[in-house]
DNA sequence: TAGAACAGTTCCATTATTCGGAACTTAGTC
DNA sequence: GACTAAGTTCCGAATAATGGAACTGTTCTA
């Protein structure tokens, strides 16, 4: 489960074809094809014939108006990679635990090279659409999540990892640097889970630890995250001990069943 | 967003290399080099290159234990693919409406090949799992969605799906040939909504009505969908025009929004 | 513990695909 | 009706994929 950083450009046929879903998918405005061609690297000839692939193989879908959207397949994909995730499989009835215990939502992801991933979510009321999370991708410096994550991780390939970031100040609390950062994940790696203070999106905090194990070729997290009119700091270590020991029971469950030996 | 049938060998390195991905996404036991060599037409070299491409991609995870695994990419993918998806959030308010009208889950689908790819879904209590479906696929001869998106294609169209078709009996009540599905929709076509009597899971009813528009390159489908203890066929022609017009809104907004003009 | 069988990986000359500049077609403008 | 821009097609050259065979490591078995 363990991947690349994924921002590299591209290399073979396929990871042209996938740079160049990407740059389509992750617009948000729809892309004609002299949009693409301005953001591409490829001449015109070749960018079409890739398009024209993509499009083939259901991975793109060309509209009437001539704008490229993603392709259905892409969820039916999606929809099997996530319900036979087995790490997501053996950490959802934790997740629920977690939930019951701190009745704000529960969230479990992966770390992939400078991102956060998030795998499920747990949650009282619908009032945001559950999907809208999975399968989302988050910056690791300010989740709390991310962090969590980050603590778990090798010195070596911490230090790649940072090195690599590239900081953007969403709220007035976002660490923008990697001293900061720094100096928050050893705090984090001392007490065993990291906090969110508002530091993603205004009103928001949270409270995470790592999931992790020798044999794990992965790292991961859960966190407890709620609104700040609702949830104090106080209130979040509170929860740290619960978030710590169940991240513990997922981490151990994991190696079991993941790990090398069987 | 129309597509071809999606079961083609796979033509170009593209399409080779997603026709493996979908061999290892599918199924449903771990499988390691070997089992995928046994499944696949390649030669050992040859597969092995294209199954370390796929891990570099981070479409494929090689697990320690030298099992394949889907990987995250898939799903950061298919979090935009949905969260962008147009016609889904057109439909949204509609479903919402519907839902508040029957009081059971409802379902919005469209037609790919032959198959339905459910795009989203409302439902009261979360008693399953709510992403469960989204992303997934579904056969069209036997599911209401199914049948209503085949009742508004063009006569060529259908018949060319449905001779492609092959069917397998999932209950007792499971349509196993051209005819009667025929005969099905052409009742469909007549009253504008189709039903699902137990014929995909045993004690599950569905009714389900199309959409589709002039200058809409798709065609696809909403249905409400209950238990057989709770939901009986007379309360589903109840709902039935609830159904009806509430497709032929999102028929009618997606037209507008979609369609070629503009 | 040797040795056989198997699983996984690497190599490289051959072959097939992709590349990309340029020509071509279609749609929209003045 | 000429002009401009957007989208599409073509084809020799460049590149990447192919797949048989050799190699390495691991797991049975006698």
């Amino acid at each position: 489960m363990l991947e690349g950083n994924g921002s590299e450009g591209g290399t073979g046929t396929l990871g042209k074809a996938l740079a160049l879903l990407d740059l389509v998918v992750a617009s948000d405005r729809p892309l004609r094809f002299t949009d693409i061609l301005a953001l591409s690297p490829q001449p015109r000839g070749t960018l079409h014939r890739q398009l024209s692939h993509l499009v083939e193989e259901g991975l793109l879908s060309l509209r009437a108006d001539l704008t490229y959207e993603p392709g259905l397949r892409l969820l039916k994909f999606a929809a099997r990679a996530w319900s036979g995730n087995q790490f997501r499989v053996i950490a959802e009835p934790y997740l629920h635990r977690l939930h019951e215990e701190a009745g704000e939502t529960v969230h479990l992801g992966v770390l992939r090279g400078q991102e956060v991933i998030y795998l499920d979510k747990v949650e009282s009321r619908q009032t945001v659409r559950m999907q809208s999370q999975i399968g989302n991708a988050s910056p690791v410096y300010c989740t709390g999540l991310g962090k969590a994550a980050l603590s778990a991780l090798p010195v070596e390939v911490l230090e790649e990892t940072i090195a690599g970031l590239s900081f953007q100040k969403f709220t007035a609390h976002t660490l923008t640097d990697g001293q900061s950062l720094k100096r928050d994940l050893d705090e984090a790696r001392r007490v065993g889970h990291a906090f969110d203070r508002e530091e993603h999106e205004a009103e928001i905090r949270c409270v995470a630890a790592p999931i992790h194990a020798p044999g794990l070729s992965f790292v991961g997290g859960i966190s407890v995250t709620g609104p700040a009119y609702r949830v104090t700091m106080a209130q979040l270590e509170n929860w740290a001990p619960a978030v710590r020991r169940i991240a513990a029971g997922i981490s151990e469950e994991a190696a079991l069943k993941l790990g090398p030996g069987r």
